[in-house]
DNA sequence: AACAGATTAAACAGGA
DNA sequence: TTCCTGTTTAATCTGT
């Protein structure tokens, strides 16, 4: 009985702890109900796992096996560099008020703890769908340029083997040397393969859209020393002879490198380097420019550099052999560094540091997560709200948003102005941002049903972010039942309309569908202001708006917290306006049309309840319970109490095959539908 | 602490 | 019989 959904369910783990995240990858790996296809895989961390190259015996490390290392790697380096960028937070340039140090205080938790102690929901919770978006982004663009540089390196670490071998096979048996090119040029192609399925793996996600040229662009170093760029030399040294040793001198340093050495290698690992991350690409292809936080120092990747060769001396671990030139390094580098047992083994060892390092990345994130939950979540402490609270200030464009990397990042960090199309887009978007900064983020937050945060301008902005990410989109179940039926030309749909809209629009709906469906039409049936209407066909089922807007009357005007934040953080006109653009776009198929919205009637409406669809500006009409079950109304879907009426003279409203074209508006009546434009996504499937 | 709302799970019924 | 749809109940969680 249960089994069915069972399989299928996720359980909302409450507050789930520890690195569970990627459990909610795989927990409905076996159900195989996604109708995805599980494209959209875990949010965050969201490497592909290539673990097809199986692992080889003969103590070299497979191209596989060096992918994998190095994703760890890559996601290390992300959380570093989100790291850097929060501390960076403290730096000159925010200390103006009280508000704005607390406005940016929460992300930079956020940002410290996101990548590694929250699992994605936590992090959904927390941050804002662009916000997310833009760590997510982040992350993979990192990745990206992260195993870049790693094949690149990988290439010439071959090539210089291979160049070494070639010197060092002329006292070789000829047959020797043929084999052992042979392994490295195969080696080398395998890796390009690789190379290049990770890079479609990484595309296929959606999140990140790289161009080859720009996979094949200007690279940086890999930053993976930055975690500890001082230490890693210090481990080194004093080791007369590098392999075994080392990990004991490593032990000394307090790393307890307990590990038994895997097959996996490190080469190159350069350390003291930059924030890789210059440019990457958004979803929408618009190029976002992360203006680094540090100078780029020496080792920045150049044509006539290599990775392990800095400041004139080897970087190598535990080498630091002085040299004059880049010729003399790599003769150096042949000499000294060649394939052989114990440069593996250094390479074993530094993988370990690199481990190690990371564990203590994660304890001390852990510690600091606790510090932030004891500073943060505490409601004792009433924040002021900081943040304007504000539905885009022009709301009047419904701007499609794009969100910006730096979007993600509170003011007075890198915040280049974002691209053009979104200058207006609140940093935090109303839904998730706003809310989630006055508490923690429990497990199953619906934040936008909240208080200012419209579904219709959050969903606007977020199209695309809640198609492709599969996170949870911060809305009821009934105001995204709602949402969908409105966006209808007839304001009304089957069930199984209502089940593709939510496919359609949320990756996240693409799973757990024997939960969500199940939820569904649970509100469907439990809430009055959904009407089931039965014509010839089947049933519809269309909002009563009036019962609605009943629904959770004093939610604004009874949240005082909110209402009093609300005035603190804004004069009494910007909240006005603010007020006044989020009823314009929580109305959102009526936006255009002017009548809908006037200041007199907005303000007028504020005692009102504003709930997550909002949409209280739609002054019903009053004929409300008169209506019959029109079955093509241009109107307000809000035929009250009529459900058996076969409603004879019906058109043909049904938009069309329920599976079928993504695309509901095809039918498009003329009406103010004009999101139905706004949201491109509806070409999408 | 109480309460209301939301979510999830599940049982059940009716119809195709 | 199976699946879909719809209703209902209950447990649990969350925010006020």
């Amino acid at each position: 009985m249960m089994v069915e959904s069972a399989s299928e369910t996720i359980r909302s783990a409450p507050s789930g702890q520890n690195g569970v995240g990627s459990l909610s990858g795989q927990a409905d790996g076996g159900g195989g109900s996604s109708s995805g296809g599980g494209a959209a895989g875990p949010a965050a961390g969201g490497a592909v796992r290539d673990s097809a190259v199986g692992a080889d015996s003969n103590g070299e490390m497979s191209p596989a096996e060096l992918l994998h290392f190095q994703q760890q790697q890559a996601l290390q380096v992300a959380r570093q560099f989100l790291l850097q960028q929060a501390s960076g937070l403290s730096s000159p340039g925010n200390n103006d008020s009280k508000q704005s140090a607390s406005a940016v205080q929460v992300p930079v938790s956020v940002a410290m703890m996101s990548p590694q102690m929250l699992t994605p929901q936590q992090m959904q919770q927390i941050l804002s769908p662009p916000q997310l978006q833009a760590l997510l982004q982040q992350q993979q663009a990192l990745m990206i340029q992260q195993l870049q540089e790693y094949y690149k390196k990988q290439q010439e670490q071959l090539h210089l083997q291979l160049l070494t071998q070639q010197q060092a096979g002329k006292q070789q048996p000829k047959e020797a040397l043929g084999n052992k090119q042979l392994a490295f040029q195969q080696q080398l192609l395998q890796m390009q393969q690789l190379q290049q399925q990770h890079l479609l793996n990484l595309q296929r996600q959606g999140l990140v859209s790289l161009q080859p040229s720009q996979a094949s662009g200007p690279l940086q170093t890999l930053p993976q020393a930055a975690v500890c760029p001082t230490d890693l030399p210090q481990l080194w040294k004093g080791e007369g002879a590098p392999g075994q040793p080392a990990e004991d001198s490593v032990k000394q340093e307090g790393l307890d490198l307990t590990g038994t050495a895997t097959t996996a290698t490190s080469f190159a690992a350069p350390p003291k380097v930059s924030p890789p991350l210059s440019h990457h690409t958004l979803p929408n292809g618009q190029p976002t420019v992360l203006t680094p936080r540090r100078d780029s120092s020496s080792h920045e990747e150049t044509p006539g550099s290599h990775p392990l060769y800095g400041h004139g001396e080897c970087k190598w671990p535990g080498c630091e052999t002085l040299c004059e030139d880049l010729g003399q390094f790599i003769k150096h580098l042949n000499t000294e560094h060649a394939l052989d047992d114990r440069s593996t083994a250094q390479c074993r060892v530094q993988m370990q540091v690199v481990q190690q390092l990371e564990i203590q990345l994660a304890k001390e994130s852990e510690r600091l997560q606790a510090m932030m939950t004891h500073l943060h979540m505490r409601p004792s402490e009433p924040k002021p709200f900081s943040q304007p609270l504000n539905p885009a200030p022009g709301s009047s464009s419904f701007s499609k948003v794009t969100v910006s990397a730096a979007d993600s990042f509170p003011d007075g960090l890198a915040h280049p102005p974002t691209s053009a199309a979104a200058p207006v887009t609140p940093l935090r978007p109303p839904g998730l941002g706003s809310a989630a900064l006055h508490s923690g983020g429990p497990a199953r937050r619906r934040s936008s049903d909240k208080f200012c945060s419209p579904i219709s301008s959050e969903l606007a902005q977020n199209h695309e972010f809640y198609k492709n990410a599969d996170v949870r989109p911060p809305f009821t179940y009934a105001s995204l039942i709602r949402q969908a039926i409105l966006e209808t030309p007839d304001r009304q749909l089957t069930l199984n309309e209502i089940y593709n809209w939510f496919t359609r629009m949320f990756a996240y709906f693409r799973r757990n569908t024997a939960t969500w469906k199940n939820a569904v039409r649970h509100n469907l049936s439990l809430h009055k202001c959904f009407v089931r209407v039965e014509n010839v066909k089947g049933a519809v089922w269309t909002v009563d708006e009036r019962e609605y807007q009943k629904r959770r009357p004093p939610k604004m005007t009874g949240s005082p917290t909110l209402v009093k934040n609300m005035i603190s953080g804004l004069s009494y006109g910007a909240l006005n306006a603010s007020y006044q653009a989020a009823l314009a776009e929580s109305s959102f198929p009526l936006l255009n049309s002017p009548g809908m919205l006037n200041p007199g009637s907005a303000s007028s409406l504020l005692p009102l309840g504003h709930d997550d669809a909002g949409a209280p500006v739609e002054p019903l009409p009053s004929n409300g319970s008169s209506s019959p079950p029109r079955l093509s109304p241009p109107q307000y879907s809000h035929q009250v109490q009529v459900k058996e009426e076969p409603a004879e003279a019906e058109e043909d409203r049904r938009p069309g095959p329920p599976l079928g074209p993504p695309n509901p508006s095809t039918v498009g009546p003329p009406e103010d539908r004009d999101l139905e434009e706004e949201l491109p996504g509806e070409e999408l499937s």
